[in-house]
DNA sequence: CGACCGTTTGATAAATGTCAATTCTAGTGG
DNA sequence: CCACTAGAATTGACATTTATCAAACGGTCG
């Protein structure tokens, strides 16, 4: 519905996350290979692209966008286990099924490529292993930093610790840094924000209300944060302010 | 203290995790180049392998015993975020620091090697790289699994999660499959549960005695624990009982 | 025997969830 | 341009779960 820009003819060399994604190491000519059997797609705000158990046809990195990846209990109870940011990796080579669902959060523009094609490159491109490697031990302590979030803090702490890493994430692209305001748009609504801290939405917006009566932050709509002291938000995060290790 | 056996002339071909570890998929040559490098190392209960923050001048695998990754909030507070059981791998080619403690649960024999070496071994022996990344998805897969346990369970389809994570990979090791009682000890403190679980230590006390007032569990002393009926714990889990996918 | 550690159990408090009512906001069609 | 509506968010009252504090138990090791 929405009018997508069509990407299918860019160039890796444009292409904006060159340096982060799983082909970040490649050499010119790796690349081309590469080139000739990506493929893009385009999704829109809230639609699911894979669903849990499903066959993977294919893998892929996130170009522009957040998606999440959800696991849902018979019940109903769901947990987002994942937040995929441009250049995050999609899918596992030599695994058939989905493990969780991947659903788009924003609309989402994903660099593809058939999972057969890609698994032979790999095997025979140590540059693309060894950066997959690389990304999944980093998602790795992402999944770890958060069984803390999840298991030990308060909500309070929680909220905190998400907007933490929204806004420092935000930083890190617009290269605006860590001093001064930061100011950020919040890509998740309450409900995702409750699916991806263990809570429900009430608690959300409860202490999203608390943190801005306290001064932590400021709102301009449901969405608009100004973060206008990032040491006062990470201790409220209860991190250590000045030890914060991912960007 | 205790007396443990030498183990520093072992051969990997005889080694009881020979075809799990990082070395799964080498070649007898290129054991044979693990094997020069190697040396192995043991630890008591309770003892702190590897502090957060510290220089990490070894990588290496779990032999026998149990261990833990844990993470410590400035106040205390403190969420395991990792079992080690046998065949893990510990320590993160290309990082210089560890970012969490790594405790010895129970009496622990690790085979070690030197950082340096074991990276420049991985740089040109594909086969560990590989091995090594499919051990790390399979990691993040348990730690996802893991965020659900945290963010969504109660405290009984907690402990019910634990015992029944204890209990298959008892099941696989002891080759005596999951039809039957299954039974065996718990290689952990209620307090190191209340850990892993993102509880108090009574409030595990009191869930496991719920579970075995309600004959889901039978318990002889405090850690001998024997489990009737396998379906009924993972259906106390929240788990379906059929679709278990980690073994 | 006595001290200690791990564990259990009880009473109470605090945090968070649940249910329900409103308010806000963006978008739609008259 | 302005109601109208649907979805998102907020707020309140109350229920439930889990944590906290405190006491006591049981086995093990000196």
């Amino acid at each position: 519905m929405s009018s997508q820009p069509q990407l299918s003819h860019s160039e890796c060399s444009d292409c904006p996350i060159r340096h982060r994604a799983v082909c970040a190491r490649c050499e010119p000519q790796e690349l081309g290979e590469l080139e000739v059997i990506k493929y893009y797609r385009s999704f829109e705000a809230g639609q699911t692209i894979i669903w849990s158990g499903d066959q993977m046809n294919f893998v892929g990195s996130v170009v522009s966008g957040i998606a999440s990846l959800t696991q849902t209990m018979e019940d109903g109870r769901t947990q987002m286990v994942g937040l995929l940011l441009p250049s995050d990796f999609v899918g596992r080579p030599g695994r058939e099924n989905a493990p969780y669902d991947v659903v788009a959060t924003t609309d989402l523009v994903m660099c593809c490529f058939r999972k057969k094609p890609f698994e032979d490159l790999m095997a025979r491109t140590p540059h693309i292993a060894h950066r997959l490697l690389e990304m999944t031990l980093d998602e790795l302590d992402a999944a770890r930093e958060w069984m803390l979030v999840l298991g030990r803090k308060t909500a309070r702490e929680k909220i905190a610790s998400l907007l933490s890493i929204i806004a420092r994430r935000d930083a890190s692209l617009t290269k605006r840094g860590l001093s001064g305001p930061i100011v950020f748009d919040l890509p998740l609504t309450r409900e995702a924000m409750a699916d991806y801290l263990g809570l429900t939405l009430e608690t959300v917006s409860r202490q999203i209300s608390a943190l801005k009566k306290d001064g932590v932050i400021h709102l301009e709509g449901k969405r608009h944060v100004t973060v206008p002291d990032m040491g006062r938000l990470m201790e409220e995060a209860g991190d250590d302010a000045d030890g914060g290790f991912l960007v």
